[in-house]
DNA sequence: TGAAATGTTGGGGCG
DNA sequence: ACGCCCCAACATTTC
């Protein structure tokens, strides 16, 4: 039997046909067998997360439509799925572009190696990276580990950087038959927990363009200051759009650096490459979603026993209204304003004193943008653990964080709107407001609203002592 | 991409 | 008029 002709574009973090490189080596052959592959159990312990399955859902749904729902979807190992395919298939080339986290990368590995053997050309393109974690290094070989050096270094090597290249489909889309649908990937959660998604997000390549044309037409023009506002809408929030590969990072660095000059647009681009760094880290410490970088930290004394305390950070009960905003940003949006994530991140390792690898797990599962690389280069850095971390004495004090970048309150009082009546002086501070002030804001402590489950100043005292024991290490 | 403690300075009140 | 004290306001140091 004679069997049909394909060659293959593997879908992973790249979900879009705009600069796809893959897509572009591909896009001329005669028959192309699109596919997606749900591939939980080689990710492990590291499989996505619930707010990460409900945008991926959403992303595959509108990828399959531009594609005239020719979209495969599978679930299973990858080798598995990949070694059926051969199977049916008389397969040509297997074209994929290139994913940076270590379980992928050992996957993957194995899948050339099956592929070579069967002598299918199998081919992995830079895509979704400027620079790839091992083009940048010091001179000495060693990956960097201060990011300014780094930083230094890549505006040394923008040539690297791909020029955006889109190409139109000339192939015929193949619909395989063993392709289950979308909805049997089961990617939705069962709880209802993402309406509030559907309003703030549009997941895909076209949601993704949008928000990048938003930013571009206001929110740039005072990122440098305003990114720190999280009422303001001075960020990208391009996050978990970057993440699923719908806009490519190459299109977005070239069009700022050719249609912007200003500190604003040049504080954006360094940004994007801390998500560079951060994939640096990952790939050259491949521990890193799980050890200390700076190994002193393995000595830290954190609290083994804190449920209450944690369940509490969780659900946005810490007393603290920043600190609870934020979590209820979490929860309610699966997205955090940046600003917000560093003081709810310095809350949970400082003041409650717990394991940044508690907190990562949290936004791992609660977060759309959540990203293995960013995720836990980021934990580190607040933690005090990671490479050009933030001094673990660097605690930040709820309060003062409120009211520096909160001012008004109008941040806090859209999460936490049993404060809303609350004046301004006391907005960040409930439990300082006078009897009289309370009562007239309707603010009933312990009741309608918790009491802060930490003492601030002593808190921040034992976080100062835990840090002397590992000091200097 | 902090905060708190400590140090310094300079103006004004007051004896 | 002068010195002394107080204390913002700002700067520096320390954690």
């Amino acid at each position: 039997m004679n069997k049909e002709k394909v060659s293959i574009l593997w879908f992973r973090q790249d979900l879009r046909l705009k600069d796809n490189p893959a897509l572009n080596a591909l896009a001329g052959s005669g028959h192309l067998l699109p596919i997606y592959i749900l591939d939980d159990e080689n990710a492990g312990e590291f499989k996505m997360g619930g707010a990460s399955r409900y945008w991926l859902h959403k992303s595959l749904d509108r990828l399959n439509a531009s594609l005239d729902s020719k979209l495969n979807f599978y679930s299973g190992r990858a080798e598995d799925i990949i070694e059926q395919l051969i199977t049916n298939y008389d397969v040509q080339e297997i074209f994929w572009n290139r994913c940076y986290e270590p379980w992928r990368m050992k996957r993957d590995k194995k899948i050339k190696d099956l592929l070579k053997k069967n002598q299918i050309e199998a081919k992995s393109f830079k895509s979704d990276l400027l620079w790839e974690p091992w083009e940048v290094l010091k001179d000495d070989g060693a990956p960097y580990r201060v990011y300014s050096a780094y930083y230094k270094r890549l505006l040394k090597n923008t040539k690297l950087i791909r020029s955006p290249e889109t190409k139109k489909i000339k192939s015929s889309l193949i619909k395989d038959k063993r392709s289950v649908g979308l909805d049997e990937l089961k990617l939705f959660p069962d709880i209802n927990w993402y309406t509030d998604m559907d309003k703030q997000w549009q997941p895909g390549e076209k949601g993704a363009h949008k928000n990048f044309k938003k930013f571009l037409d206001s929110g740039i023009k005072n990122y440098k200051e305003g990114r720190d506002f999280p009422k303001l809408e001075s960020v990208s929030r391009l996050s978990p759009h970057l993440h699923f590969g719908e806009i490519s990072v190459a299109e977005i660095w070239h069009h700022i650096r050719n249609n912007y000059t200003d500190k604003n647009a040049g504080h954006f681009l360094k940004e994007i490459a801390w998500r560079e760094f951060s994939y640096l880290l990952l790939y050259h410490f491949p521990q890193l979603p799980k050890k200390n970088l700076q190994e002193k930290f393995d000595n830290f004394p954190w609290k083994s026993k804190n449920k209450k305390q944690f369940d509490a950070w969780k659900k946005g009960n810490t007393g603290y209204p920043i600190v609870d905003a934020g979590m209820r940003e979490l929860w309610q949006t699966g997205y955090m304003h940046n600003r917000v994530r560093m003081i709810v991140g310095s809350f949970l390792v400082k003041n409650l004193l717990m394991h940044w690898r508690h907190g990562e797990r949290w936004f791992w599962d609660c977060l759309l943008d959540a990203d293995l690389a960013n995720n836990s280069a980021s934990w580190q850095w607040v933690a005090g653990s990671g490479a050009d971390a933030a001094p673990y004495f660097r605690i930040f004090n709820p309060i003062l964080q409120g009211e520096r970048f909160d001012k008004d309150g109008d941040y806090v009082k859209k999460y936490c709107p049993e404060l809303k009546e609350l004046p301004n002086k006391y907005i960040h501070k409930p439990f300082e407001a006078p009897m009289d002030v309370l009562l007239e804001a309707d603010v009933k402590l312990g009741e309608n609203y918790p009491h802060p489950i930490v003492n601030l100043g002593e808190s921040r005292d034992a976080a100062l002592d835990a840090y002397e024991e590992i000091k200097g290490k």
